[in-house]
DNA sequence: AATGCGTGGCT
DNA sequence: TAGCCAAGCAT
């Protein structure tokens, strides 16, 4: 319950789905989450994003068992001082799981509310947003208030779908200041549009003679915080400096491969992979805890974001199918 | 208050 | 097809 709510933050259910259950298959319980190592987690969570999500679940996770007897509490305050738990989700939590009347204002919820109710103004708007927690909180039933949550959100993903909605199978057509008005089309008004920054990056794809790949640890905050990534560097003479300081080899040597778009929410990445078939590192690659060689089956048991997974795969394929450069 | 944080499906 | 944005939260 607590695993899909935190999953399905920004996600859709059909990406979730396989995602929820090689995770629950794993790590079945709070007290087997709490206990499992960060990486194990983030490795489950691969491919998912929003990364912060699988670390504020996992400390989340042992809070509860520091905290709570190894169980989510039962109360509102107490929730969302867990990391990941803020106000929709602990309503989602305490509606859902007890029947507690406690209101949720997801992306269906805003849809339909704003629609509903002729609400115009981005929904992420502050004042916007706080307008829509009292409409939400108002339609309260006083009883059955999990089948009331779940259904709000049923209602948004299969009839007030945000292209295409179902009005004329709507059971909520005559109250519908949208529909009344011929907005439905126009509401909830979309975000105001600008222009997405574009940043490029330069990463390098070393094997060693064993064909396994070097990995290097990110920081602990910004984009795929703590995941593990290829070397990455913003310009061929920083690159260059990582290489010479970490690797015994000719930089020279490494072969450009093609360019990889990955589009965020916020930002366009180009991504410029240079690839070198064998090097040699130096000493200080044993011992840094955040540089590792990995083996082609070892990628899977770690977190590794969606691009350079694609990217890893394609090259370390098995020697009798050559890699494309 | 505004921004940072992933990925994939849809049109 | 390039852009929009989905079961939000943290800072």
């Amino acid at each position: 319950m607590w695993l899909s709510e935190i999953m399905l933050q920004q996600t859709q259910v059909r990406v979730v789905v396989p995602y929820f259950e090689r995770f629950v298959a794993a790590l079945p319980d709070v007290a087997s989450l709490a206990a499992a190592p960060p990486d194990d987690v983030l490795a489950l969570w691969s491919g998912l994003g929003y990364y912060a999500r699988a670390r504020n679940l996992h400390a989340a996770a042992r809070a509860c068992v520091e905290r709570h007897g190894g169980e989510l509490p039962r109360d509102f305050d107490a929730l969302v001082a867990l990391p990941g738990i803020g106000r929709s989700t602990a309503g989602a939590i305490l509606a859902q799981a007890w029947g507690d009347r406690f209101p949720i204002l997801d992306g269906n919820v805003k849809r339909v509310l704003c629609r509903y109710h002729g609400v115009a103004g981005w929904p992420g708007q502050p004042k916007v947003e706080k307008a829509l927690w009292e409409i939400a909180r108002s339609h309260l039933p006083a009883q059955r208030l999990a089948d009331y949550t779940q259904a709000q959100m049923d209602f948004g993903a299969t009839l007030c779908t945000r292209h295409d909605p179902a009005c004329v199978l709507c059971p909520l057509q005559s109250g519908c200041a949208a529909l009344a008005t011929g907005r439905v089309t126009e509401l909830p008004t979309p975000k105001p549009g600008k222009p997405l920054p574009e940043r490029s990056a330069h990463v390098l794809l070393l094997r060693d003679a064993h064909g396994r790949v070097l990995l290097q640890r990110r920081p602990p905050s910004g984009v795929w915080a703590t995941l593990w990534s290829l070397p990455e560097a913003a310009t061929h003479e920083a690159a260059r400096e990582w290489f010479e300081a970490h690797l015994a080899g000719d930089y020279d040597h490494g072969e450009p491969l093609d360019a990889i778009a990955h589009g965020f929410t916020h930002y366009r990445l180009t991504l410029l992979p240079l690839r070198w078939r064998e090097v040699a590192p130096r000493d200080a690659v044993g011992d840094n805890q955040d540089i590792r060689w990995v083996a082609r089956g070892d990628l899977a048991a770690l977190g590794i974001p969606a691009p350079i997974r694609t990217l890893l795969e394609a090259q370390l394929r098995p020697d009798d199918e050559e890699p494309p450069t």
